[in-house]
DNA sequence: CCCTGATTCGC
DNA sequence: GCGAATCAGG
């Protein structure tokens, strides 16, 4: 994997909003942290707090400003309820709530990517948490006590949700609770050809115009889709959208998605 | 142990 | 220029 454009303008942003190496790396995909260290010096990259630091203090860039103007990695959890009354005005919260600007107007390419890809087929999560995951909960595990031996002691916590561009609220990490659409039971079914999916929105009838969140599931005899008018930009409808599109979080802090139905965008 | 960023150095 | 290996603090 090479360092494009692209990748490189998105290394600069994610860097310089405080985001981790690691992070960073998995972000950008296909390289390592020490590559994304490696590059971020090559490019100049302002330092940013390192714990290998004091040693050699003299030795090459600015000493790295006095303490109180680097609030650069906030407590996880804790983070955006308090900004540290810092000179940077919107740089604060990234890591726990990715900055998102609320503005409603035309959602350009980056702004209106979402939390990775929206996952419309999540009923099985609970079963893939309790048989899979084995090692992904420990680190969870680390992080909660991370997080709460940082945290301050009972804070309110205010409900955060960040305005996604087509105007609907996105999920925040704790509330993503309900699911606004419960997906159907599953039944296994033998496909069938053509059925009863008289009226409904087929395959067939799918445009960039309508939602084509899936209801029910492929093979089921009335499988269909959505239907209704897309919110603008966006494959699915307003309803839909705020379904499929949650805050993003940082990778260490997601659980692996749910196996796909189908071949998933890529594998790394 | 885990994490982090910085630095070195062979490619 | 690139990034693995290494270092070193938290």
């Amino acid at each position: 994997m090479s360092w494009t454009d692209e990748r490189i303008e998105q290394l600069r942003k994610l860097w310089e909003a405080g985001n981790t190496a690691s992070q960073i790396a998995e972000e950008l995909g296909g390289v390592s942290r020490n590559a994304v260290i490696g590059k971020a010096h090559r490019l100049g990259l302002q330092s940013r707090p390192s714990p290998v630091r004091s040693a050699g203090a003299a030795s090459s860039a600015a000493p790295a400003a006095p303490a109180a103007a680097a609030p650069v990695a906030p407590a996880p959890v804790a983070a955006p309820v308090a900004p540290p009354a810092a000179p940077a005005p919107v740089a604060a919260p990234v890591r726990a709530a990715p900055a998102v600007a609320p503005t409603p107007a035309a959602p350009t390419p980056a702004a209106a990517k979402p939390a990775d890809e929206p996952a419309p087929f999540d009923e099985d999560d609970a079963d893939t948490e309790t048989d899979t995951d084995a090692a992904p909960v420990r680190s969870t595990v680390r992080e909660i006590e991370t997080a709460i031996s940082t945290m301050p002691v009972a804070a309110p916590q205010p409900v955060i949700r960040s305005v996604g561009p087509g105007g609907f609220l996105r999920q925040g990490p704790g509330d993503q609770q309900p699911p606004a659409t419960p997906a159907p039971p599953r039944r296994l079914v033998p496909a069938k050809p053509s059925s009863d999916i008289a009226g409904k929105t087929g395959l067939l009838d799918l445009s960039d115009k309508i939602c084509k969140w899936p209801i029910g599931h492929p093979g089921e005899p009335d499988f269909h889709f959505c239907g209704k008018p897309i919110n603008p930009g966006f494959p699915y409808c307003l309803d839909h959208c705020s379904v499929a599109y949650q805050a993003q979080l940082p990778r260490r802090d997601r659980r692996p998605p749910p196996p796909l139905p189908f071949g998933g965008p890529r594998v790394r």
